[in-house]
Formats: C-alpha cells, sequence, structure tokens
DNA sequence: TATTTTAGTGAACACTGTTCACTTTTCGAA
DNA sequence: TTCGAAAAGTGAACAGTGTTCACTAAAATA
C-alpha cells in the first residue's frame, strides 16, 4: 500500500523530492570537504540558488540535515562491513577485513566518521536515553554493525580459535573500540604513522597490522589447550 | 635567572595574571560542562564582569583560548599516566593500569578529551606539518605519552612477554588507538556497556577488561617459544 | 474557475567571534 | 611630583551564523 504510492509519485512530490535531493548533495559536498563548520545554511542555500529560508521547508533544522547526512554515511559503512562479513573468506581473513574495512571506510570520509561520534550527550539525555532497550539498540545501524562482531565472535569461539571464556558483548565492544580508535587516530593525527622512521609503509599496512594485534588478543591462551587438542 | 622573575613580579604582572587566570578558570568551568558550543566570549566576558574586547588584551582568538584548555588537559592526562608508568608494579599489571589510567582520566572530562582530538587537518595543514620532524613530536605531551608506550614494549620484549617480532613503535600506535577507541567510545556512547544484558558490571571493569585483551594481543604466540627457547 | 494548499522569499531577531577607535588607568622616568 | 607613554578596558560596529514569520506566487484540488 505504501509502495503503491511511492511508484506513482505525483509530480509536484517528485519535484519535491529532486530539489531534496540537491540540496542534500550540495550539503554532502561541503561537508565533505570543509566538515560542520564548513557547511553553512545560508552558504548551502546560495549554492542550489535557494533561499536560507527555504532550507527549512525540508528540514528542521540544521542539526537534522547533519543527521541524515551522518546516518546515510553509516548506514553506507555498515554495508561495507556487512558485505565482507558475508564473504567466504577463511575466518582469520574475514574477522580481519571486517576491521581493515570498518577503518578504511571510516578514514575514507573522515569528517563524515567523525561526527558520527560527535555528539557528548548530557545527563538529562542520557537520563532520558537509558529506557532504551538493547534491541532498540540492536535496530539501529550502530547496532546492526555491533552486532556484526558479536557474532564474529560467537564464530571464532565456536571454531576454537578465540578464548571460549571471552564474553561476546564485552568482546565486541572491545573489538569495536580498538577499530573506532585507529580510524579516529588516522582522521585526527594523520602523520603519525609517517613520522616514524620507516618510511615506506602505508596507512593500510598499519590497518591490517593492527587488526592482527585485535585478532591475537583474541586468540586461545597460550596456556590453555586448543579445542579437542592436548598441551604439550 | 628565570624563577627570579616569576618569583618577585611587578604588581601589573601579578594582576594580569590574575586576570588571565579567572578568564581561565571562568572558560575551564564553562567548557568542562557544555563544551566548545557552550563556550562563548560573550557568555565568558559576562561570567567575569569584562568587556567582550578584553578577553582579546588576553587571548588572541577563542581558538587560542580553547587550544590552552585543551593542552593543560593533555598535559594532566600525560602526568597521570607518566607517574603510573613510573611505579613499582609487576610488568603486566602496570602495562594495564596505563591503559585504564588513560581511559579513565580521559573520560572524566569528556569535552576535553573529545576535543583534545577533534580538529581534522586539511590536505594543506598536512602538506605543512609533514616538516615536522619524529623527534619534534616526542617533544609534544602527545609524543611522550606515545613515548612511554614504545617504552613499554620495548620493556615487555625484553622481559620476554610480548611477541619480539613485534615493531615497537606501530605497537605502541596499536595500544594508543585501543585505548584512545575505548575512551571515545565511553564518551560518545555512554550506555553503550550498560545496555547489555549483564547490568551489574560497571565501567572500570570494562575498560579492565579491554586492557587486558589489548595486552594479551602482544603476548609471545602459542605456538612459538618463549624466550630463550627453542622452535618446534 | 475559485479555493486551498504548497513553494519560496525577504526582512528581521538573536546570537556568534572579532576589530578598532576611544577612554581610563597605571607605571616608569625626568 | 609631574608628565608622557604604555597598558587595560570599553562600546559600538562589522560580518557572519541559525532560525522565524508574515508575506507573495504558484501549483493542486474541488
Amino acid at each position: 500500500m505504501d509502495s503503491d504510492y511511492t511508484l506513482e509519485q505525483t509530480p509536484a512530490t517528485r519535484r519535491r523530492n529532486k530539489v531534496r535531493e540537491a540540496i542534500l548533495a550540495a550539503a554532502e559536498r561541503m561537508f565533505a570537504k570543509e566538515g560542520e563548520s564548513g557547511l553553512s545554511i545560508r552558504r548551502l542555500a546560495e549554492e542550489i540558488d535557494y533561499s536560507p529560508s527555504a532550507i527549512y521547508k525540508y528540514f528542521g533544522s540544521k542539526e537534522e540535515l547533519l543527521e541524515e547526512l551522518k546516518d546515510s554515511f553509516f548506514e553506507r559503512l555498515l554495508e561495507q562491513v556487512d558485505r565482507v562479513s558475508a564473504t567466504s573468506m577463511n575466518f582469520h581473513d574475514r574477522a580481519r577485513a571486517c576491521v581493515t574495512t570498518y577503518v578504511s571506510t571510516a578514514t575514507a570520509r573522515p569528517h563524515h566518521y567523525a561526527a558520527a561520534f560527535s555528539s557528548i550527550p548530557t545527563r538529562e539525555e542520557l537520563a532520558a536515553r537509558r529506557q532504551l532497550s538493547w534491541d532498540d539498540f540492536l535496530a539501529t545501524p550502530k547496532g546492526q554493525a555491533f552486532k556484526i562482531l558479536v557474532d564474529l565472535v560467537e564464530e571464532g569461539q565456536g571454531l576454537g580459535v578465540f578464548d571460549p571464556a571471552l564474553e561476546p558483548v564485552k568482546t565486541a565492544k572491545s573489538i569495536w573500540a580498538s577499530s573506532h580508535g585507529l580510524a579516529l587516530l588516522m582522521i585526527h593525527m594523520p602523520l603519525l604513522p609517517d613520522v616514524q622512521p620507516c618510511p615506506t609503509q602505508t596507512d593500510g599496512d598499519f590497518v591490517a597490522y593492527h587488526a592482527d594485534i585485535v585478532m591475537r588478543g583474541l586468540a586461545v591462551p597460550a596456556d590453555l589447550p586448543h579445542k579437542n587438542g592436548t598441551r604439550s
């Protein structure tokens, strides 16, 4: 019933969507280049030859517009990781690829990724959102990305390559933190890797290096027997 | 020679420093509570009963003032970690404590820590700063914090508890990324740990959990001999 | 065709950081 | 102590921001 309406849109709504997309496209362009501070409603309006107040017929506020940019970016990011996680690679490579894909996609649009994690909730907001359930979280793009990690940990434990003593949810959060941190470190301190004495190294190399260390942290400890294996 | 001058300051400069400190104190208070957006020069001036233009006799710009807030925070952060790294704890506990201290200090002042990593350099800035040498970086607070990690890795390798195949500098960056990521994740998504089905867990517990996984990632691999051991 | 809804505008409001001519205060040397 | 210079502090203004609202023009509907 809804798709009927959206398929045969009236020219009015089609025009409207076109303008809306034009706004988003221009906003995307400006934001990707100059970030949140470089995206001004007035400059944006000038860019698409509209008056500033016209923007408010399509978006309730600048924050709302930004929210849409960030959300659609994070959905693309989730898509990338999801695609990799469904690959037929062997487990180790697949797990590492999830991390490297996440970091690469994040650093490819630094302003987007940083902005997606830029809000610091106040105590009141925190108290209000405390009602959000686990299931509500899993419905969000960030929740889905998180779920991929939880599944990955559980799969690794099932295969006997990850320590069975690890709690999947906590461990997924640990992996996320490590990936998140590398992405933001590369975004905010991009010349940190180049500053070291080995100039031949590229960014991608280090991401793989980091992903490898992260995965090694989840392995079955040396003083524990492997699954079905015996200790020397 | 310098301390002589600072000890017998003329009343003029002492007064000046007092005003300067008052500005910083008010700015610190406002920034800690409401972040960068909540700190306005005009409100700040009103807070200390001065005119907005008076601020500019003490700080060249708002950004310069903010820079001072961030820098002094990061120096405090560095102090904390430095103190812990010089403890007489055994190596494992000390290494973990470095990470947990870093994360706890960071999350204790969320706006400060986030702001300390908020700038995204443009391509031009990046080309300009590329001249900065490794030694220049080590002179900065961030560089010193980084150095602590490099030393820690090398110490662990010397003790035979960290994989000798690891490159200390790259590995230090990996540890930093993991710690950085957890700090920012806790700052920007503070209810992520509580949302999971085990409500008894506190933030501090998870930081330790994460620090443990990070350290495990640096251990000598299971299929490698320990120090002075032989390979099968 | 008449009416109502929608698209779009321009002027205004309340902010912001910043500058600058200007006054007042303070300090050091004659 | 007095005088001139330097420093401290101010108010008004500039350019910019997000946002609102009464208003017009155009399109959709009856």
